[in-house]
DNA sequence: CATGAATGAGAATTCATTCAT
DNA sequence: TATGAATGAATTCTCATTCAT
């Protein structure tokens, strides 16, 4: 059941690398930070050690401890610190459901870039890496959950308020409205990523299809007659 | 023939300590299992350790190493025997859709028992387990994925082509409608749940309404005109 | 430096082995006995655990212990059950040197004899068992040395001694003889038979050679002018 | 971020306890090496512990692992490193054969430095456990080998050579010569020794005797008539 | 700021041996 | 006699963290 090799014994990724060379003083909080995020996002927080990502930084450990107190800290930081790409949709998002002109190609449009951002392996790692650790991390886990997606949400939400105001939808609840269309357009490919790790990602086809699926069942619903 | 003293030098030790009562035999596999399956759940793989099982479950640690050969053929042993849920809904979702003489309140029932089902804590504790350790043991989380959620919704989608069959609602991908169903249910509480554990589950009121509003889309998108 | 695989760890080779099936009461001990050797010539005392002989012997470890005390008393009763190979060259010794008609020719053929008695796979493997664990088991290294090693050079003696008094042999010590004869024959191959485990035994001519380098030398040194 | 408590579970453990001296800095890997060193060779590889090691040098645990990556890696370093007596006695053998102005009492003074530099408990220890342990490590044993027992006789087969060569001694395989002259000379008390571990060494006139029975055995073929 | 050496606790796993059946 | 289950101590090795330089 487990994968190749041994799920405890972890080999220590670093030392094989190659050990940078000395990183440009101020520049190792950077280093540092690439390589816990690698490896948290592979392995987890408690199958990281801090000589793992020194030695994958290519420097000391007190240097790790220099730059971060300790590796709570390292961890929630990284975490936090990674909406790049939430940062980026929400604008996009915004943008294209501002004034629409064919109602349903520009929904099915978000769907496509909703579903984009969301499948990224990096995003899909950290999205597990956040459920596992939800338990030992409660609070970062549900500060993450507000940030990243309920953030997306709530935007949509607003968005989907103006075009029902402009009655190009019917709806009374427009966050419960846009929580069924991420439910829709994400649940399906998410779910299963979610579990089937490393898997090869959907093809575009079949993107294609959900969203425009997803968008369909959405009209039907919160669409105008 | 050997020199003075021990020459394995391990005295043995069975003689001194007090006889702890000797969890009854064969009962001994169960006990641990169950203290396994805490554990796990609350800790997470790497963070349970053979000596906490052992002790939780009162049984020495070699008597775990007795009965499971080690630390991840326990885990994937218990991680792959706990579908029970899983066993005991899919009667009741079959038979809630066999003949159904009110479509939409049979639905409703059918979700809020879909949404009980899946929110209960130690399904949640254990898909948050699942998701974390899925890559650590990809195989694990690939199989668990089969044998629970995608069996739920393959079993909906046979009784939803059933219901097409007899005219009761529209639809030409029975497998994309069940999870379109499934996501309409489960997503918005599930995915919260994911994020915030041990957060106080939703207030059945919270539950009958998504449930409501869930398969009210549903039958917007599929339900006979 | 170390062989292939891992020194420390040592896989329990009885777990694979086809477990016989149930050795007819009595014969217990003799399976005991074959399986414990085995371990034990192929992997120490300490490299080699009772578990791994009741499997490889096909019984319940408790049967092991019921036949054996303890592992010490399974060790030293199997090494120094081991005498097969000295019991049956003794006899030639005393034979090929009793009444001798061409006295180089015979010494030869009982170089040739003892070394090959000696270089016998087994017999090495024992002689580096014994000597490792000479520190443990000071008496049984000892004993062993009386017993095997010991035994075949005072007959030998014997054997000298009576060619001396024949006039066919000059010496006044004859168990020194007899050691010399020992060093000259064995020394080499068996040196390096110690260190170079499990390498090619020397081709048939080059034992030829030195018995015969052996016997030329001990006869210059020993022989009627 | 993290759940009251903490969410490694491990107290920094610093503070407390008694502030051990802090073995000298960069003097721990001598330290280390000569605690192992002792222990390898009193109770062997698998009968040493890196828990007595580290506490025989007065060391943490971790610290014998920051100067050896493992168990097998230290032991191989030991092992080879040792090779101290065979290095000061190659210069004397070469020098005491340089000029001989008595042959046979030179040969003797020889087989008197030869003996006595392999009848000193420490080199027996080490012939003892590279011996037991060849099974183990075969290529650590072969390396001694060459590197110890071999080079003293691929040395005295050169002097030997020399020796023919001036017309003090008649032979044609020098090698071989070198190889009855140290079989003649250690092997009696070296044989015994590998199985009498800790017995008395031999007294001095033995070894007196020993030498000169060697010699006048070498002579007596090796010799110029 | 950066380092290498050090630490105590704890990880998974195996050991020789015994007990109840 | 033979067994399977159990035990406490020990095994190798790793962890997060700190100290002296």
């Amino acid at each position: 059941m487990a994968r190749t090799g041994n799920a405890t014994s972890r080999r220590p990724t670093g030392t094989s690398g190659q050990p940078r060379k000395r990183a440009g003083r101020l520049q190792s909080a950077g280093v540092i930070r690439e390589a816990a995020t690698a490896l948290f996002l592979r392995n987890g927080y408690l199958g990281t050690s801090m000589d793992e990502i020194a030695a994958l930084a290519g420097v000391s450990k007190q240097t790790v401890y220099t730059h971060f107190a300790d590796k709570e800290r390292l961890f929630t930081e990284l975490v936090l610190g990674n909406t790049r790409p939430v940062d980026e949709f929400i604008p996009v998002l915004t943008h294209l459901l501002q004034d629409p002109d064919d109602l349903e190609e520009n929904l099915r449009e978000l769907a496509r870039r909703y579903l984009g951002s969301v499948i990224q392996p990096p995003v899909l790692q950290l999205r597990r890496l956040v459920i596992g650790e939800a338990g030992r991390f409660p609070e970062l886990a549900r500060t993450y959950y507000e940030r990243v997606p309920e953030r997306v949400v709530a935007t949509l939400a607003t968005s989907l308020q103006h075009l029902a105001e402009r009655g190009l939808l019917r709806l009374d609840d427009s966050l419960l409205a846009a929580r069924h269309f991420a439910a829709l357009v994400l649940w399906i490919p998410l779910d299963r990523a979610m579990f089937v790790a490393n898997g090869e990602p959907p093809a575009a086809a079949e993107l294609e299809r959900l969203a425009g699926a997803g968008v369909r069942v959405f009209l039907a619903a919160y669409g105008q007659a």
